[in-house]
DNA sequence: CTATTCGTTGGACATTATGCAACTCTTTTC
DNA sequence: GAAAAGAGTTGCATAATGTCCAACGAATAG
C-alpha cells in the first residue's frame, strides 16, 4: 500500500518540462519522495529503469532516457553506467543505445516465480472494497463457467445465494460478459448452449452489443439480472498475452442508482489494472 | 567507435564475492568496481536485489539480505526501503519479509520481450499451435527451475493453474526431462533435491530411461502428471553449442489419446528446429 | 524476569553524487 | 568542404548524501 502511494508520488515527478535548462529542484526530491530516510540514488536509478522499460526494441538513446527520467544527460549517463556494470542494462555495441539486459530478465524470472495471480487479484479487490465500503467477488473460469473463488464482505450487508463455488452465468451477468469478451468461442460456446437449454436466453445481438461495449469501456455492468436487487460492476484482470485470468466484481443495491460514479469506476478499474500489471500484463 | 571502447572497459568490473559475514572494505568498492565514474549506490542496490533473487520464494529476512549483500543491517534496510518505495521490492505485512515486487515483474517482462531467442521461439510456437488448434507454452530456465514465460491459447480451451511464471517440475514433466537431458547436473541437482524433499520422487532409473529416450527421440511427453487431465509434448529449442535455450510444449487433453500423431510430432519438432537454427544452433 | 535478536531510526562525519563545462566523434547544414 | 549542431562521455569543485555507530521498541527465547 505504501509502495503504491510512493510510486504515484514518484510518477508525479515526471510531468516536468524537459527543457535542457530546467530541472527538478533537489529540495523537492528529498521532501516529496519519502519521509523515511532512504537511498535517493536508488530511487533515481529506478526512474532510469522505468524510462528504459517503454523504449523501442533496438534500445533507447541516452538523450531519451535522460528526458524520460528527468535527469541531465551526464547524470543519466552515470546511472546507466552503473547498470551496465551490473548487467541490468546492456549497451549495444553497434549503435551505443541502451536497453534492459540479461540481469533484468533474471530479476523478472525470480519475481515471476513468486506471483500468485489469484492472491494478487484478491488483495487488490479487497483494498478497493474496503475503500468503497461495499462487497464484491473474484471469479475465475472453472469447469462449468465463471466460478466465484473469493467473496469479500466490505461493509454492505448482502444476503444472496451467491457464495464461493457459485457458477455465474455467461449471459446477463457482468462477469459473464467479460469472459465472452476476452475468451475464445470454443471455451464459451458449450456453456452458452447449456444455459440456453436451461431457459436462460439473451439474444445474440444483445450479447454482441454488450461484448463490444465491455471491450471498449473496460468493464461491464448488470442490474439485478443475476441476483434480484443487486447491481454489479465487473472488471477484467488480464495476464500476459491479454489472457483473462480473473474478474473482479463490485456489488451494490439496485436502489443506489448512482453508486457507480465515474471516480469509483476509475478506482475499480485501476485496481484491476494494477493487479494485471503485477502478474505480467503489458498494456 | 568511442562507444565500443567504453563498453569493453565497463565489462571488467563484475567479479564480486558473496561471502556471508564478510563486509566489503569501502576502498575496494571505489578502487575495483569501475574505473569509470558511476553511481556506487546503484551498484550496491543491485547487490541487494541479487541477494533477494536467491532467496526462498516466500521472502527473506532483512538480516539475510544484509548478509548476502555484504551490507550492515541498517544499510540494507535503507536500500530495501527505497526499493519498497518504488515497488521493486515488497515487504509482506504479516511477517515483515522482503521479496521482489510488482515492478520487478514488469521490468522482467519488458526485458524478456527484447530477447531475440524468446521472441523467435514464441513466434514459431504460436504458429504451430494455431495450425494444430491447441494450446501450449514456452519455458526457460529460471531461478527455481523451468519457468513458464509464455502461454499461448491456440483454440483448445484449457484453464489450469498454470500461468506465466509457474515453475514446472523437473521430474514427471515433459519439460523437465528436456532440461535434465540437456543441462548440466550442477544446474539441475539442487532443484531435484528440493523436489524430492517436497515429496515428488521419481526413481533415478526411471528418470535415466526418460532422459535417454528424450535425447534419442528429440522430444518428451507426459500424461497428466503435472496437471491432471493434461498431456504434454515438449521439444527443445537449442542455441549455439547445443545449449538448451528454451522448451516448447504442446498440450492436449488426456482423453484424446492419439493426439500426438507422427505428422503432428514432426510439425512440432521442425518448428523447434527452425527456431533453433534462427538463433544460431548448428546441429 | 532478563537476555537476545530483529527491524528500525537519529545524528555526525566523510564519502559521493551533482551540475557545469569541456572534449571527442558523428551527423547535419549550408 | 567547413562549420555548426548534437550525440556520448568525462574532470572537477562543491554541496548534498550515504555510511557508520549507537540506541530504541518490540518480539522471542531462556
Amino acid at each position: 500500500m505504501n509502495a503504491r502511494k510512493a510510486i504515484q508520488l514518484a510518477a508525479k515527478g515526471d510531468e516536468m518540462e524537459h527543457q535542457a535548462t530546467e530541472r527538478l529542484p533537489p529540495k523537492d526530491l528529498s521532501a516529496n519522495d519519502s519521509p523515511r530516510k532512504a537511498i535517493q540514488s536508488v530511487e533515481t536509478g529506478v526512474r532510469v529503469l522505468r524510462a528504459l522499460m517503454d523504449c523501442p526494441r533496438d534500445g533507447a538513446h541516452l538523450r531519451d532516457v535522460a528526458e524520460k527520467s528527468g535527469l541531465s544527460r551526464s547524470q543519466a549517463h552515470r546511472y546507466l553506467l552503473s547498470f551496465v556494470n551490473t548487467g541490468v542494462v546492456e549497451q549495444k555495441v553497434q549503435n551505443g543505445r541502451y536497453a534492459l539486459g540479461e540481469f533484468s530478465v533474471r530479476i523478472g524470472m525470480a519475481a515471476l516465480a513468486r506471483v500468485e495471480p489469484v492472491r494478487i487479484a484478491g488483495d487488490n479487490l479487497a483494498s478497493v472494497l474496503e475503500e468503497l465500503q461495499t462487497t464484491g467477488l473474484l471469479s475465475v473460469w472453472g469447469n462449468y463457467g465463471p466460478t466465484v473463488i473469493r467473496w469479500i464482505d466490505g461493509g454492505l450487508p448482502l444476503f444472496t445465494s451467491l457464495h464461493v463455488g457459485s457458477v455465474l452465468p455467461l449471459q446477463a451477468s457482468s462477469n459473464g460478459i467479460l469472459y465472452l469478451a476476452h475468451c475464445s468461442r470454443a471455451l464459451t460456446r458449450p456453456v452458452i448452449a447449456q444455459e440456453r437449454a436451461s431457459g436462460l436466453v439473451v439474444s445474440d445481438d444483445e450479447l454482441e452489443r454488450q461484448i463490444v461495449q465491455a471491450r471498449e469501456m473496460g468493464y461491464a455492468t448488470t442490474q439485478g439480472t443475476v441476483v434480484p436487487g443487486l447491481s454489479a460492476l465487473s472488471v477484467p484482470v488480464l495476464g500476459s498475452g491479454n489472457r483473462l485470468v480473473a474478474t473482479m466484481s463490485v456489488l451494490s443495491r439496485v436502489q443506489e442508482k448512482h453508486f457507480y460514479s465515474k471516480p469509483k469506476i476509475e478506482k475499480i478499474r485501476s485496481a484491476a489494472m494494477a493487479a494485471s500489471r503485477a502478474i505480467g500484463w503489458q498494456g
